[in-house]
RNA sequence: GGAGAGAUGGCCGAGUGGUCGAAGGCGCACGCCUGCUAAGCGUGUGUACCCCUUAAAAGGGUACCGAGGGUUCGAAUCCCUCUCUCUCCGCCA
């Protein structure tokens, strides 16, 4: 959610920026609804400021005996016309909140113009693409000669875009999820948490992911209860109407999650292996930081993504999301893309964003700085660290022989009992 | 799932219809006093929004005693619904 005061005083400004991201966005409507929203609460005030005062003198005038009929039925002339104003105000400010949680982030002044993936900039590139004497496979070919991989059999127990890993594979997903949270509370100080995997409507709407993204979620039929799409939701809205102690911040936590996405409006995309699925496992990266750190500190949290394959040894590239292609709530976004020989293409594997204090004001996550009166919106950030499917397929094509064996990269080792090699 | 108890300010805790944003204590901040420390004394100490201004503040107002609704001229106090917490029983991992 926007700043009210910064809409109403520097709309244009507003306007122009948001016109970068290709939002449509109803102008008009805002400005009258929120004339309308103040004159309609004024008008209230003033009247209940009235009713208070003439209560009171009821009470006043009771007590010493006298006779308070005169005033009692002034007060509920006072009352009606309240009674009658509330329902009108009520019906504005829905409209009008559910404007303001339409209106999606401001880009940052460092964000490239742009209108789609192709005019994402490349920011830097990290470790060698492989060379192979023989044509890679897919990770879905890899893994099912294994038998590592099981995709009919997770059609059978829930349907397309599931998988069930099997031996080695499963060993490898828990392997990869401990090797990064190991990494992610010892190297780069992140304190680990385990949320629920269900969370509830006020929370999606603290994150962004509601009103506006429903039709991506699973909804738990008769129930509060959505299935989170991502370790954001929950982590984020752990200090939701919280005023947070400045001494805690930075405050920086990595959970690992299940995630779950109904992947509407994906159809035919990626639609083999493990790439896009329903249900898929992340550790997810979370910071709470003041303002005027984030965007040092969006920095550092892309590099702690990034640390992760970079002891995997896994080649990839860092782009910065254009306005076009920035995500509704987010204010700046790198995603890092890791190579895929399989595919020959980079492939999204984490998204590292700055929310400002989009998220902060929806949710209500706020600190006191010292020596000022009012608080403050916190800032947050979130990105993958990393998506741990995507990671299992980076590995298996990475490391893949002539042969259909998979070498374990070395740093995952010491996480899957000292085997070297996957065959 | 069954039975019961509870939810008040940073914390503890009073408050069963009128001047209660809320006693008292603790904590915290500032000041005074005391040749250190401790004690003592005084003052202050929630949040959001609206109005008026504004560089900011001050000032005026509204709302908030778990959440939502209701009764009443008037609700922290009465009624209804919900949520959460605790205790006991059952069940489960």
């Amino acid at each position: 959610m926007l700043d009210i005061k910064l809409l109403r005083e520097n709309l244009e400004a507003v306007k122009e920026r948001l016109a970068t991201r290709g939002a449509k966005i109803d102008w008009e409507s805002f400005v009258a609804l929120d004339r309308e929203r103040r004159e309609s609460l004024a008008r209230l005030e003033r009247l209940k400021e009235k009713k208070n005062l003439l209560s009171g003198g009821i009470g006043k005038l009771k007590k010493s005996g006298g006779d308070a009929t005169a005033l009692m039925r002034e007060v509920e002339e006072v009352a009606r016309a309240i009674r009658e104003g509330e329902p009108p105000l009520a019906e504005v400010e829905r409209r009008f909140d559910e404007f303001m949680l339409t209106v999606p982030n401001l880009p940052h002044e460092s964000v490239p113009l742009g209108a789609g993936p192709e005019d994402n900039p490349e920011v830097r590139r990290w470790g060698e693409i492989p060379r192979f004497d023989f044509k890679p496979k897919p990770h879905w070919e890899i893994g099912e000669e294994l038998g590592i991989l099981d995709f009919a059999r997770a059609g059978k127990i829930a349907g397309a875009r599931f998988v069930v890993y099997h031996k080695e594979g499963a060993l490898l997903e828990r392997a990869l999820a401990n090797f990064m949270l190991a990494t992610h509370t010892r190297e780069n100080g992140y304190a680990e948490v385990f949320p629920p995997s269900i969370v509830n409507t006020a929370s999606l709407t603290g994150t962004s992911q509601l009103p506006k993204f429903a039709a991506d979620l699973f909804k738990l039929e008769g129930t509060d209860y959505w299935l989170s799409p991502t370790a954001e939701v929950q982590v984020t809205n752990l200090f939701r109407g919280e005023t947070l102690d400045p001494d805690r911040l930075p405050l920086k936590l990595c959970a690992w999650t299940a995630n779950f996405r109904s992947e509407a409006g994906s159809y035919g995309k990626d639609t083999r292996g493990i790439i896009r699925l329903h249900q898929f496992q992340k550790v997810e990266l979370v910071k709470f930081v003041r303002p005027e750190q984030s965007y040092e500190e969006i920095e550092s949290l892309t590099r702690d993504a990034e640390s992760i394959l970079q002891k995997l040894g896994l080649p990839y590239r860092v782009v910065a999301l254009c306005t076009g292609d920035l995500g509704f709530g987010a204010a700046k976004t790198y995603d890092i893309e890791v190579w895929l020989p399989g595919q020959n293409a980079y492939k999204e594997i984490s998204s590292c964003s700055n929310f400002e204090a989009f998220q902060a004001r929806r949710a209500g996550i706020r600190y006191r700085s010292p020596g000022r009166t009012r608080s403050d919106f916190v800032h947050t950030l979130n990105g993958s660290g990393l998506a741990v499917g995507r990671t299992l397929v980076a590995v298996l094509e990475n490391y893949q022989q002539k042969d259909g064996t998979v070498i374990v990269p070395e740093a995952l080792r010491p996480y899957m009992g000292g085997l070297e090699k996957i065959a």
